[in-house]
DNA sequence: ATAGGGTTAG
């Protein structure tokens, strides 16, 4: 086959080559760069191995069949399509285009750096050569890299026809193919097929499919096999940890973690980015800081991924102090670093820092992306400056070219909401060149319930209820409208639709941080082991609160309450007693909630603390994961 | 000796 002209008639050289003397094909030749260049190339330093190619040649010495796969590896690493097309020259002049490997390496490469269609080329023109395992693997996972599902497909059948031999490497290739949840039962038809063939019991081959249930959503699968594999690697528990925290299921990250220091396998940083981001959705900061404590004492404090993790960490947990410094002395700010401290900035209410941040960040020359204007968006709309939100709105696409998503949306309606605006809102959702999602028409509804707009608020709840039934909260919001309306009807009407479709209202929780450990609290709930004396020192509180004149600001709110949720005592009052049971006097107790929190309990607390003179600080939890699905199961964890 | 592969942040 030819190399493709387009590539290597481009002017730019980035490998000097010379002609290289013709030795005979296949000459088993000591070439004493290849050690040197298999280091290299091993320890993934490919620029290193590239120029050490180079000097090779400028030396007299030819590459061999040994050089090759190297170069190659390196060329796909470095997405360096020139290069590699100019080495498959040089695997021409130099009679190794037969070679088993150098043909493999040569079909990755075109796959990863240039084109999947030059890699079909060099296997279709391999003959029956090709006809091999290796080529198969090396095209196949060329076009899992492409996400070319069909393609991919296709050729594990023709494979398969052609009686061709398959390996643990073939599913390597295939199985990260199904990642979309439309394709897992595909997914589970290979994993069928690794058992048949007897592929199983290699750890890589579990670990990609562990990887390819936990990006489908089918942790539960994910779970059996994790707890089926006897050898379990760095690379097995990271899979579990960051699947487990990408679905949402923090407390279970944290358990996990737990269980992996217990055993042989160190962390690196890929498990702490995995345990930071669910230290970051549950709030614990305390849990945080040990988990950063490790993360210096194990050398990894200058990985940019980690930077980040740990400023988002900090920025939402509100200690907004720290996530600044090591902002400030992080050496590259990428954008990701820019919008987890504008978001930090924003969701504490320090809207103008967040405002100036983002000016700022456009200023140094990073150009923002669709996160950064949800941080900024979602700032400007928390501190109420809805002008310039709306101006951010506005340059998103005219300057940046960006397609607003629901998300956007949302960030937007919610800012129109509060101002006030509500006409405004609902026409920008009806003018909107996306379908608009749940989220949105949602905050239109929170918007009505601020300045007490029924009739709005039915029309949004009609939508909302076209897009996500079964979220129990807009109910809820409704439900609440109706009844600060004192429209009793409605109240009932609401009731009734819930009991139809057999929805219940999550319970409210509320959880504390205390000694590493997440306690947490459902409303009414008596399984914590302190529940006696919890109950206890509640009771003492709500009585001295009464004498000081506390009581639900309404009657009818308080039942309204009650019959939706069917609860008794209020989570953060247990989780609050908790507090007190257990911390040290002058310390601040930090609840988190899942739920607003309700206008009693907020008047608790503030005459609890009159009382006992501590500090109270309420987070809410749903800002933690206001754009995530997952429901928090953190019931087991104790 | 040599390919092919699995895990990371907002």
């Amino acid at each position: 086959m030819t190399v493709p002209q387009s590539l290597v008639s481009r002017t730019t050289k980035l490998l000097n080559l010379r002609s290289t003397k013709t030795t005979g094909a296949s000459t088993v030749t000591t070439n004493p760069w290849n050690a040197h260049l298999r280091e290299m190339a091993n320890q993934r330093q490919f620029v290193h191995a590239l120029t050490l190619y180079r000097q090779m040649l400028r030396s007299g010495d030819s590459p061999d069949v040994f050089t090759f796969p190297f170069v190659l590896k390196s060329c796909a690493a470095l997405s360096l399509p020139i290069s590699g097309a100019q080495l498959h020259c040089h695997v021409i002049k130099t009679g190794c285009k037969h070679e088993p490997f150098v043909q493999s390496s040569l079909i990755s490469m075109y796959a990863r750096c240039s084109s999947v269609q030059y890699a079909r080329k060099v296997f279709d023109e391999n003959g029956e050569s090709s006809n091999r395992t290796d080529c198969y693997n090396a095209l196949i996972s060329g076009y899992t890299f492409n996400s070319r599902f069909h393609d991919g497909f296709a050729l594990f059948r023709k494979m398969r026809e052609a009686g061709v031999s398959v390996n643990s490497v073939t599913m390597l290739g295939l199985v990260p193919l199904c990642t979309l949840p439309e394709h897992w039962c595909l997914g589970l038809c290979l994993h069928g097929c690794c058992v048949k063939f007897g592929l199983d019991t290699q750890s890589s081959v579990a670990n990609c499919l562990l990887t390819m249930y936990v990006k489908c959503g089918a942790i539960d699968y994910a779970l059996e096999l994790f707890n089926a594999m006897s050898n379990k690697d760095l690379i097995t528990w990271n899979a579990m940890i960051s699947g487990y925290a990408q679905n949402g299921l923090a407390t279970q990250v944290l358990d996990l973690y737990h269980k992996m220091k217990l055993s042989d396998v160190h962390p690196d940083p890929v498990t702490f980015v995995g345990v930071l981001s669910s230290c970051t959705y549950l709030g614990a900061q305390k849990f945080g800081t040990e988990v950063d404590r490790r993360i210096q004492s194990s050398g990894f404090s200058s990985n940019p991924f980690l930077c980040n993790a740990l400023i988002n960490m900090y920025a939402r947990c509100g200690n907004l102090e720290k996530a600044r410094s090591i902002f400030d002395h992080l050496r590259e700010k990428s954008v990701v670093s820019w919008t987890a401290i504008i978001g930090g900035y924003g969701m504490h209410g320090h809207g103008e820092i967040a405002v100036q941040l983002f000016d700022e960040m456009v200023r140094t020359g990073i150009r923002p992306d669709k996160a950064a204007f949800v941080s900024v968006l979602s700032a400007c709309s928390h501190a109420g400056l809805t002008d310039k939100g709306l101006d951010y709105f506005a340059a998103m696409e005219m300057n940046y070219g960006l397609q607003p998503e629901p998300m956007h949306y949302s960030c937007v309606v919610d800012l129109l909401g509060r101002a006030g605006r509500l006409m405004e809102a609902k026409e920008l959702i009806e003018s909107m060149q996306v379908k608009p999602d749940g989220p949105v028409w949602g905050a239109l509804l929170g918007a009505c319930k601020i300045h007490k707009n029924v009739q709005l608020a039915e029309l949004a709840f009609e939508q909302v209820m076209e897009l996500d039934p079964t979220n129990i909260g807009y109910y809820v919001l409704l439900s609440n409208i109706y009844c600060e309306a004192e429209n009793l009807e409605g109240v009932l009407k609401v009731r009734a639709m819930m009991r139809k479709r057999k929805l219940k209202k999550d319970p409210g929780y509320s959880y504390v941080e205390y000694e590493g450990r997440v306690h947490l609290f459902l409303a009414g709930d008596r399984t914590h082991p302190q529940t006696e004396e919890i109950y206890r020192m509640m009771d003492d509180l709500e009585n001295l609160v009464k004498e000081l004149g506390g009581f639900y600001k309404n009657d009818r709110e308080r039942r309204n309450e009650e019959l939706m949720s069917g609860m008794g005592v209020h989570s953060e009052k247990l989780a609050i007693a908790f507090g007190l049971l257990n911390t040290r006097p002058g310390t601040e107790i930090v609840v988190i909630k899942n739920l607003r929190i309700c206008e009693n309990c907020h008047q608790f607390i503030k005459l609890v603390s009159k009382i006992v003179d501590r500090q109270f600080v309420v987070r809410d939890a749903t800002r933690f994961h206001h754009f995530k699905n997952g429901t928090c199961s953190c019931k087991d964890y104790w």
